[in-house]
RNA sequence: GCCCCCAUCGUCUAGCGGCCUAGGACACCGGCCUUUCACGCCGGCAGCACGGGUUCGAAUCCCGUUGGGGGUGCCA
């Protein structure tokens, strides 16, 4: 019995798609749900495809996503022999001709060839339709078909799981295989497509496909693996975020659906929010610590003074770059005064007294987050105010938004002098106005 | 044009002939909680494209229509 074996057969076009990554993703999950091989194989067989930096991003972006492969990765630009013979042979047995220095595959005139996909059932095409293709350019170069044919029969590709855009090559190399003197086909898995908002296949040009952009802004490889793993499939017991163990356990190529399928960003941040929420917060600080760099604020961010706020916007982030904007006036001298908040909050007859009676309270209060909060409330209530409509001036004052973190963590966190600081700030360009 | 594929809420999906007056998630809309926002909780809106069959019975099987999409390179 031969084992079964799968690859994940990208061409280094830049950095890694979001299809390919899904790609990379299902025949991952397959090979590890059957206990099979799976093996990286790069289809370098144009020139400029071999560039090593290309490729080290392909790298990077599957160990990222901790996809991991089984021997070393296979080079197509290293098995040139191998096509040569292929080809060559094809052209001794008539299979194949030479044209304007191209060769060609003869395809037979009639018949027809199919094959049963797994995700699609039997796919047919007549050989009428299917014209006679190049095999070898004529620059002595081997085309898609042959390297993909000679390889998956070479490796003994037992699956081959890839995009519904290659649905059309299937047949070519089916004839190849044949011609190769392979007997029985491996089986075939066609993907369905992502499409974007227009139902169209994301492309390089329109989308945002770059796998390595979304890392940028913080989503989090296991979330982004995890939702990937919802595009054409999903587990019949309805729980959709959970652990990649469990999904090796449920996932099956035969459960795949066959049509196309939209990356919806939204839900992506969402399952990456619910991701973030899990961590704890020192895994959170951890991770935040990347996109604290580089902002604004000059003197480096104290990781200890970072590890204490943190936790107060773990559960209001969805992507990790939405952290630093959230925390920025810890880390200011001054904070940043949003002018709308501004006048919406700090021009109503209640704010001077209310930064004034705050001033007060805070200078000599003990400096406690419980005490504190009863501090403000009571502030507000002298002045008629719930502490909602009461926290705004000093939340203004203090952390220059109407909107963050909860204000008296913040401001137990911020000290005593600097929030002092502020709030005469805040009086100062109230009387200045 | 030709070839191929696809068709369940706005989106991703569960469903694989009776359990479906179709379930979940995201989004959206209410409400609760509450120091803002968020989280959490509760509730709501919303779908089997259409037409024929097959069957006692169809979202599930078959055919057609319509509508989407992919391919059509000496790219991969």
């Amino acid at each position: 019995m031969s084992t079964t074996r799968l690859r994940f057969a990208p061409a280094p076009t830049g950095s890694l798609h979001l299809g390919s990554a899904r790609t990379a993703l299902f025949n991952w999950l397959a090979a590890r749900g059957m206990g099979g091989e799976l093996i990286l194989r790069i289809e370098d067989t144009n020139a400029e495809l071999t560039r090593p930096d290309l490729i080290d991003n392909i790298y990077r972006s599957l160990d990222w996503l901790q996809i991991d492969f089984d021997g070393e990765p296979v080079r197509q630009s290293e098995r040139t022999d191998l096509y040569n013979d292929a080809v060559e042979r094809w052209l001794a047995d008539d299979l194949a001709y030479v044209d304007d220095g191209a060769v060609r595959f003869r395809v037979p005139s009639e018949g027809t060839t199919s094959w049963d996909d797994v995700i699609r059932g039997n796919v047919v095409f007549e050989n009428q339709n299917i014209e006679d293709f190049v095999v070898r350019r004529a620059d002595g170069t081997a085309t898609f078909f042959t390297a993909n044919a000679v390889d998956d029969f070479d490796l003994g590709i037992t699956h081959v799981v890839r995009g519904e855009d290659l649905v059309n090559v299937t047949p070519k190399v089916i004839m190849l295989r044949e011609a190769l003197g392979a007997q029985g086909l491996p089986k075939f898995a066609h993907l369905p497509l992502i499409v974007n908002e227009q139902r169209k296949k994301l492309s390089k040009r329109r989308d945002d496909v770059a796998l390595e952009s979304y890392r940028d802004r913080g989503v989090l490889a296991k979330a982004m693996i995890n939702y990937l793993a919802l595009l054409g499939w999903g587990p019949s017991d309805d729980i959709e975020v959970r652990p990649i163990e469990e999904i090796i356990q449920l996932f099956r190529l035969e459960d795949v659906n066959p049509s196309a399928a939209m990356f919806d960003v939204k839900k992506l941040e969402a399952i990456n929010g619910d991701y973030i929420r899990a961590m704890t917060h020192e895994e959170f600080a951890d991770a935040l610590t990347p996109w604290m760099k580089d902002q604004a604020w000059n003197s480096a961010v104290d990781p200890d003074q970072l590890t204490q706020v943190a936790p107060l916007v773990q559960e209001r982030t969805r992507v990790l770059a939405e952290g630093p904007p959230q925390l920025d006036f810890f880390f200011l001298d001054a904070p940043e005064i949003e002018e709308s908040a501004w006048e919406k909050v700090m021009t109503t007859a209640e704010a001077p007294l209310i930064l004034e009676s705050a001033k007060t309270a805070f200078a000599t209060v003990d400096w406690d987050v419980a005490v504190l909060h009863e501090s403000l409330r009571a502030i507000g209530e002298s002045h008629g105010m719930k502490l909602g409509k009461a926290q705004a001036p000093v939340r203004v004052a203090v952390t220059g938004r109407l909107v963050g973190p909860p204000l008296f963590e913040s401001i137990h966190a911020l000290g005593r002098e600097a929030v002092l600081e502020r709030i005469v700030q805040a009086q100062n360009k109230l009387g200045g106005t």
